[in-house]
DNA sequence: TCAAAAATCAGGGAAACCCTGATTTAGTCT
DNA sequence: AGACTAAATCAGGGTTTCCCTGATTTTTGA
């Protein structure tokens, strides 16, 4: 494989990233590897410094991952950069993407698996991490081309009923509610679901939350 | 220093666990490394193995890294614990110090720092992480003493379940988990909704998100 | 205008939900 | 020690939701 001379590692948390970093140097492809916590210090080093690749985590002070691989790779194009993240959900995986990230993998994979995104990407390879939904994510980043709001995937009424079941109520309720049958709301909830690609209510609640659909007073 | 025979890794992301890991390994002291991601797991491994440390990430799966502390101590108390964690809020460290955890570290620590608080508490010295106010942790535990938590009209099952459920496992799942029958889990979550006053899923999610119980953010 | 997407609905089996119970164990109070 | 209380376990049985495979009508976009 092609020699990886220079490596940028970035995740927030020192432990994290001093684990990861014995982890990839233990591949011989390796060269030095460099390391940061900070979003824009990614930035700024990936400019002086041309590496071949930039493991990246997500979550980073100062400038977000997804924001760190738009102005990388407006940089400097031939820079790879593999996103980690603790999110599976499409929505991260399809933000990630339309950045331009090649390649993505969550926190729970194995050793085995970074070194194969690795090598991957290094090939020209997009890769995406074991246990999520391909096709879910490419519908997802398809619909959502030029938009932002993660809820737009959904139709209005799909919409609608997400907030309604987040906000506890029942396939029932809902239906009363919009005046139409219980089996109308069944197939809106399995519709959405597939194409949030979360399969269980507390999975929506959490996800409504998070977007902002819902409020969580704390 | 003690000779650490066996030391169990619990952290719910395996590439994070598998680079503390070789961080851990490559301390003279360490003997044998069990890993897991799973809360339950951990108890479990503890009762059987009688391990010299356990390093504890704070969320976990299927049950708190906090629970997990306060049912391994109860075991055996001779078991040391180091909590691991994100946070460096005193809210937390206080939790995890009232539980009874021997060391708290942040993720953002560097190796050295695990290797000195690893050590420390294998010395019956407990270790608190650097960047936290000890004065403020000691007057958070000192004034809520009673720690008028809202989970505290919960018993532990009904909290265990509480995470379980909002965590989105199905009855179903929660029952082979837990080695009781369904009608048992239905019954501790019907419990636990009259306690409470919520009932429904959702509500059961957004309140174990605004407490803490499980984590939600981006 | 024509095809795709959205919105509506049905049947049927498995699972979850919700009520009213019961039993066993462990701790508390007097 | 005896009585009381709380916790954890489970059952029966009726209602509702869940999930799969469908179908029809309306709307919309190219």
């Amino acid at each position: 494989m092609k020699q990886i001379e220079k490596l940028i590692l970035a995740d927030d948390h020192t432990l994290v990233r001093e684990g990861i970093k014995t982890l990839v140097q233990a591949m011989p492809e390796v060269g030095k590897i460099f390391e940061t916590g900070d979003g824009l210090d990614v930035v700024n080093l990936a400019r002086q410094l041309s590496p071949t690749l930039i493991v990246l985590d997500i979550t980073l002070p100062s400038l977000n991952g997804l924001e760190v691989v738009e102005r990388v790779k407006q940089q400097n194009s031939d820079i790879k950069i593999l996103m980690l993240s603790m999110h599976a959900g499409p929505e991260y995986v399809a933000r990630a993407w339309k950045a331009g990230a090649d390649g993505y993998l969550i926190k729970d994979s194995a050793f085995e698996e970074l070194e194969t995104a690795i090598k991957a990407v290094m090939n020209n390879v997009r890769y995406l991490s074991q246990g999520i939904d391909d096709e879910v994510v490419q519908r997802f980043i398809k619909e959502k081309a030029g938009l932002h709001n993660e809820l737009d995937v959904l139709t209005p009424r799909q919409r609608q009923i997400l907030q309604l079941i987040a906000e506890g109520s029942s396939t029932k309720d809902i239906a009363d509610k919009l005046c139409v049958s219980v089996k109308t709301v069944e197939s809106h909830r399995a519709q959405l679901m597939d194409r949030l690609g979360i399969h269980d209510v507390p999975g929506l609640v959490r996800f409504a939350i998070r977007i902002g659909l819902i409020h969580n007073e704390s």
